[in-house]
RNA sequence: GGGGAGGUACCCAAGUGGCCAAAGGGGGCAGACUGUAAAUCUGCUGGCAGACGCCUUCGGGGGUUCAAAUCCUCCCCUCCCCA
């Protein structure tokens, strides 16, 4: 690596360029390089992540490939662990005021952020700072200087904050500081390229204006576009529940992605693949299930390596298209006395109740009425049936399973 | 500091003494249809009970009443206008 020779300059861009939203402003970025391939120094290239989420998803890896893309190019890559900022909270995009996190929270969650990178970065070319080390020590008086540089007009501008405010939404002071902080992440760093999602615009940019009233070089903000997550419409994210995790079972994976509505299977193709535009051509014109599966396929191998991808995959056209049980299920063992029974036989209700299919017996039964309720492949439709002790397997809707073994007292 | 408006189930939102476990929408779940699609259609969506019914829930506490999400009172929180 000693000897690494930076690409020409349009080779860069091109490859910088691809699957970005936005890069604000293209000519500074492209004067960085120069310099940069001339002195044979490289960027710094900074990537701010909030520390709330325990597990990276493919929203995630969108803008983590970018910043890979620009590791692969040769230049230097900084992972800030938001841990201070984290106790604010990212108020972008949401509606509401997000709760602070406590500390140890923050920690341990940095923590599993960190050993999930090397899924998509070269963890050993990668900075990782957390930023309490530089805005815990921050005294009042320099937050004070700080903040003097952006006017409230400007906090205005962003587009939560204005809707909120026309809303007459809460809007908490400290919520202000978030931008504030991460723009001086970037002095802190002297960073060259900072990324985000369309959505971190705004925080980018204060970045360049904190910079530049620190007397440094502005640093160019380059977007990625924000993933949908699976139901089409709101962004990938962790609370909303629309997520595939990257650490989740192949056959996970590879099951949601296959739920993908045939219109979002394109976009993430585009963002979360390198399949080259013909190939994708090929695709758009066959069977969509058969492009479908190859997304899904190309997917979680990344995560998982191809074998358990196979097997996924055989998986999902055995329960799913061929509608039978799947090879491996959960076990579960039941004693009726636990359930308040004595004898060889127990209330359904009481079984999936126990078995954690269902919250309540309430709605196990309901779950019955509507239908969803299987056992040993026969639908059950009676409220008050029972089960035999033995070995049962049980299915409820589409793709809950469980093998339970229940054992008569 | 003064004046006004609000806080309802996962979310938005109606309800202003009993007919309210609480309209409507979203979301979620299930069924049909399918390519586990999507779209669409149908149903369900606090708990216990086989059922009659009972219990818990409308920011929090206390109270009035045979009866409260609805009235009174104190407290907490949010927004707007004026200063």
């Amino acid at each position: 690596m000693s000897a690494w020779t930076f690409a020409d300059i349009d080779t860069q861009l091109r490859v910088i360029r691809r699957g970005t939203a936005e890069i604000i402003v293209e000519a500074e970025l492209r004067q960085k390089l120069e310099r940069s391939r001339a002195t044979e120094v490289p960027l710094v290239v900074k990537l701010g992540l909030d520390p709330t989420a325990p597990d990276l998803h493919l929203g995630h890896t969108v803008v983590l490939r970018k910043l890979r893309d620009f590791q692969d190019l040769g230049h230097r890559i900084v992972v800030i662990i938001g841990d201070f900022t984290g106790m604010i909270g990212d108020p972008t995009g949401r509606s509401e005021t997000r709760k602070p996190l406590t500390w140890d929270d923050i920690r341990a969650n940095a923590e599993t952020y960190r050993t999930q990178l090397g899924k998509v970065l070269d963890m050993d070319r990668v900075r990782v700072e957390f930023n309490s080390s530089w805005l815990g020590s921050l005294r009042f008086e320099d937050l004070i200087r700080l903040t003097a540089h952006v006017t409230v007009a400007q906090m205005l501008q962003r587009e939560d904050f204005a809707a909120r405010y026309a809303s007459g939404r809460a809007i908490s002071l400290h919520e202000f500081l978030y931008p504030i902080a991460q723009g001086y992440d970037s002095v802190a760093l002297r960073a060259d390229v900072e990324l985000g999602g369309t959505d971190q615009t705004f925080n980018l940019l204060v970045g360049r204006d904190l910079q530049r009233a620190c007397g440094q070089e502005p640093q160019v903000a380059l977007t990625v576009p924000i993933l949908e997550g699976l139901d089409g419409v709101q962004k990938m994210s962790k609370s909303l529940g629309n997520y595939i995790g990257i650490h989740e079972p192949p056959r996970e994976i590879y099951g949601k992605l296959m739920s993908l509505s045939d219109t979002l299977m394109w976009r993430y193709f585009e963002l979360l693949t390198r399949l080259d535009e013909a190939e994708i051509e090929r695709l758009r014109a066959g069977h969509p299930m058969e492009a479908k599966k190859r997304l899904a396929r190309t997917i979680a191998a990344m995560y998982h390596g191809e074998s358990a991808v196979a097997e996924a995959e055989a998986g999902f056209v055995q329960v799913f298209q061929r509608r039978e049980d799947p090879g491996e299920i959960e076990r579960v063992q039941v004693n009726v006395g636990q359930l308040g029974a004595s004898g060889s036989e127990v209330k359904l209700v009481d079984l999936l109740a126990a078995t954690g299919f269902v919250s309540s017996r309430t709605e196990a039964r309901r779950m019955i009425q509507q239908g969803a309720v299987d056992v040993d492949g026969h639908r059950v439709q009676d409220v008050n049936a029972s089960v035999g002790a033995g070995e049962r397997l049980i299915r409820v809707g589409k793709r809950r399973f469980k093998r339970v073994m229940l054992q008569a007292s």
